[in-house]
DNA sequence: TAGATTGTTAATCGATTAACAATC
DNA sequence: TAGATTGTTAATCGATTAACAATC
């Protein structure tokens, strides 16, 4: 793949789409599709599925279609699924202990390795056979595990406090879910955000906007 | 506010994010803006955020720029804050707790008020004083409270069956937390998708594909 | 070979930005 | 009134779709 320059980020935000639906096919034991039954099973022009992966290489091969097995491999590797990016999480309270416990982190290019907290009645709690620290005891962690990402989910108020302390020992990626905007600060750190509030409100505005015949008070039970 | 016809989603998903940005200028004590101070804020272009509001109506004053409670309150108003849609979530695992327990629902449009399971174990166990019910009890539930929205936290696989016994139960909006697809056998629900896998493969491209300079082998401790 | 389907260029569509007249 | 800033129209930019030649 040689092209891969100024990359939309339209286009990255399908990319791990296309994977999650390869990979369904190749279990399902699909060894061959094209672009345009691809298109059916994503919503998505047959045209358009054929311009994004052209972005990266020719993956696929004239009059046949793509190799499904291949194609997934292919795309996993651009995304970087085989990095294994160790990882620390700052936060076991709620979602801090659900993401450690609910995300498959190996097969999505991370390594979770340390989970850290502040508060006294968490810290040697177990998540996931995984022991909570000490925030205090990080510098030390760090010098021997040398981490490359940190997962974010404190308090708004104590992201801008962590970040200064996790970013000059070399910790520029961040899987942010609260709603400190890290760049600012940090214009180079490579941040990406879950913004649940954001996503409930917006579920919010469809529903009071979406057309009368959906509207709630016509339902009938 | 007499036009909002056929918003695009690009400027729904902005509306928000100013909300969240109006809210704290407001308890910072900020009583006027203008398009080019709240853009600087924002990183976006003052003519786009004049263009956003101006899809809804006119909010500002000429000469003088917007002020921030009035206009906080407008975006509420069209996102349907107000609104305070009865909600049920289903999965009372790790993420469905996580979920109960951590979001402000009534800030943001919706009200809890059931978390079902169908797990022996998790039924009448206790979130943020909520008992857990046996998801065999929900159409009686249901006949009584009547619920709008659907959180979902459950496993993929369940996702289907679920919102088969759902949707015809009225309720037909739904956050999904899951990668199934429900607007593919129900085209008229309106869905929110929280794609957490699909976020954080995300990152992991944004990760290996970064400028040399941010590459983390380069990092020194 | 004929049929199918890609890779790629060109056309269209939509979203963002710029400009400026209206007006507070 | 003069200065500032909106609301809105026009220009630009980028992303999606359509078309088709290349080729398996």
């Amino acid at each position: 793949m040689p092209k891969r320059e100024n990359i939309s980020m339209s286009v990255i935000r399908r990319l791990p789409r296309y994977y999650r639906f390869l990979n369904q096919l190749k279990r399902d034991g699909v060894t061959r599709i094209s672009s345009t039954e691809l298109s059916g099973k994503l919503g998505l022009t047959a045209s358009q599925i054929r311009q994004d992966l052209n972005c990266f290489g020719g993956f696929g091969q004239q009059g046949y279609g793509y190799i499904v097995e291949q194609l997934a491999a292919e795309i996993g590797h651009i995304l970087g699924v085989e990095h294994n990016y160790r990882t620390v999480l700052f936060g076991a309270g709620n979602l801090g202990r659900a993401i450690a416990a609910h995300m498959n982190f190996e097969q999505l290019g991370f390594e979770l390795i340390g989970i850290f907290d502040d508060a006294p009645q968490k810290i040697g709690t177990v998540i996931r056979g995984m022991e909570v620290l000490n925030t205090a005891c990080f510098e030390n962690f760090c010098k021997e595990k040398k981490p490359e990402m940190a997962v974010l989910c404190i308090p708004r108020t104590a992201v801008e406090a962590t970040v200064d302390r996790l970013y000059p020992l070399g910790i520029h990626n961040y899987w942010n879910f609260s709603h400190y905007d890290i760049n600012m600060k940090y214009p180079n750190a490579v941040v990406e955000n879950v913004h649940l509030n954001d996503s409930l409100l917006t579920l919010c505005y469809c529903i009071s906007n979406a057309p009368e015949a959906q509207k709630p008070q016509k339902v009938q039970i």
